[in-house]
DNA sequence: TTGTAGGCGTTATCAG
DNA sequence: CTGATAACGCCTACAA
């Protein structure tokens, strides 16, 4: 490792001069061609500062901390993880990852991260619900991911769910769907209830009627099964929004056992994508997939500017994300996803049929 | 946050004595009595070291980079980095996670965790194969996880694949299934012919023949439906050893349509457990859990050990691991897999069918 | 415009 | 046994 000093020697000047050029701080400090020369023969010998060295110095690490409980109970944390370290690591920043497994070593762990000196917190959580980031991060730096805080001090970021309900449901309508039912879920979720208000509010602009017996909740397994089941009897929907992929599967499963077939006779979306379903189902449902990935990745700019103190340059993602949201500290950031076309919808001579 | 002085200057000992104490290098050095008076004062004062100014001189961190390729592309990525994660906090260690992309950022990010002087990497892969670290970490405290390195100095850590085949097979041969059936993968997977010499050593060992009609490689989607029908139609097997989630998925399928009950007239056991699974199958298959999690926690300890240059306590890891694997450094660490059953396979009154 | 010196919190060396 | 003191690499007053 080259320090400092080497470099002053080599290129003849002082160590102030060389900290000075390199940290861009030549204003009336050090002359110009001498920054210059000093940034060349530090670059030519390979010279790379020492993050430990500085951070002692500064108090500042250029690191931050991703918090989440139970990282693998669901697959999509990989998802998060993996938008907060692309962010991360965009922007000259490392990630520090802890997990929490709800028996109280949270404490400890958020203890380990602030002696390692990160710079700022990404609070995780696995679904959107109202939650609080504990008191130890209250006055630090932390985003929320994924879960709706109720402490208006702390940046949130949540999945649109409510544009999603309305993407699907309007997609369905456009292609010429007659009778949309939304196949939801019964556990109570708030995604739940997002994701049908957006449903019921396209229905709405469309002029539609809400009819409650196209909706209902399921829970798993035998039970949803006929649910989805009687509801087919009773209504003969020919477009189905679903709830996640569990509910895609019971429609498929339904219409199967009916000789249906899904992009001929019934039109399905629905959200996210399981591997089972990619490896099994023809065609595959369109699907609005879910932003985990942008969650994470907007999180952690987020968290980076406010620990900066400063807003970014807009982010040069590998992925296409759907909607910059704005970097204005107070309002949460809400995700719009992206509707992923997969030949599931019955091309009924319509706008959306027809793409 | 408090420092090594004022412990020193509250104790009424010199800096060199605390250092000491705290580090319990008392031996010859302070007394006895004085390093617990230190020790005790330090911790009514709620101190803790801190750990950039400690690395800063030992040049040691108690870091680990956990470098994974495409993080978010399976879904047991998760469950790897918690595993490894578990460990590494276990030992007071803390967890730098870089992701690379397959376009060459690898460099760059190894590079980075360079910069920041982790102690050690764990180079994950997401699924065995043959495979080696750069050069630039062959030097390094390095460990492979999920491939097998062909460098011989890399400890690396798969899953034992050839006894996931092998119990698979022998619970179903207890159980008293007649013709047991495999459903592989045509990708041409490691993971595939390894599983397969497991079920054919089950066979073997319980004086069954192999009947290679039995064996069936199939893709995905309709092709693997049609396939494992044909399957149906031509063996009728009375049991199943599949895969991975979407052979299993194609299984019940076929069951379903002739009206066959798994746990009653067939018997099934998987490879994992997707979530669509778990929402929509009754009864559940019989599972032999993959051991992601388990991989990326010895995958760490082991790391640390050699880090540390000493075999380590064993690890009182919260999840039940089948077999703790050997530290020692030479030979690579093969994880046996847990069997769960879920009522999945018929009870022909034998003795895996009456547990 | 440049260079010197002090300090961030630790650990390690080396006299007392 | 004990306690100054010098590093580790970097940044930044402040003096030249």
């Amino acid at each position: 490792m080259t320090t400092i000093k080497e470099v002053a020697k080599k290129s003849g000047a002082s160590v102030t001069a060389v900290s000075m050029a390199l940290n861009h701080r030549e204003d009336g400090h050090v002359k110009k061609d001498l920054a210059e020369h000093i940034r060349k023969t530090a670059k030519s010998m390979g010279y790379r500062p020492n993050p430990l060295a500085r951070s002692l110095r500064t108090s500042r690490t250029r690191t931050i901390g991703f918090i989440s409980e139970e990282i693998a109970t669901t697959p999509y944390a990989g998802e998060m993880i993996l938008g907060a370290q692309d962010a991360a690591s965009e922007l000259g920043y490392m990630m520090l990852l802890v997990n929490t497994d709800g028996n109280g070593n949270e404490a400890s762990e958020i203890a380990a991260l602030k002696r390692y000196g990160v710079d700022g917190y990404l609070y995780a959580k696995m679904y959107d619900r109202v939650s609080n980031v504990p008191k130890s991060l209250s006055h630090e730096h932390t985003v929320l991911i994924d879960a709706t805080s109720s402490d208006k001090k702390i940046p949130y970021i949540v999945p649109d769910e409510v544009a999603m309900g309305y993407d699907a449901t309007a997609y369905l309508i456009q292609s010429g769907a007659e009778r949309i039912a939304y196949i939801g879920c019964s556990e109570g979720l708030l995604a739940e209830s997002l994701r049908l208000k957006g449903y019921e509010k396209a229905l709405k602009d469309a002029d539609r009627p809400i009819d409650p017996e196209l909706i209902v909740d399921v829970d798993k397994n035998g039970g949803a099964l006929k649910a989805v089941s009687d509801l087919f009897e009773r209504k003969r929907p020919d477009a189905f929004f679903c709830f996640n992929d569990a509910r895609t599967w019971y429609v498929y499963q339904c219409a199967a056992q009916r000789g249906l077939e899904v992009g001929r006779d019934i039109s399905v979306v629905g959200i996210d994508n399981n591997r089972i379903i990619k490896e099994t189902f023809e065609p595959q449902p369109t699907t609005i997939a879910l932003p985990h990935y942008e969650m994470g990745y907007w999180g952690a700019r987020r968290l980076i500017s406010m620990i900066e103190g400063h807003d970014l340059d807009s982010g040069r993602n590998r992925k296409t994300v759907a909607q910059i949201p704005p970097l204005d500290a107070a309002s949460p950031v809400r995700i719009r996803c992206t509707l992923i076309e997969r030949g599931s919808v019955a091309n009924r001579g319509t706008a959306a049929g027809k793409r």
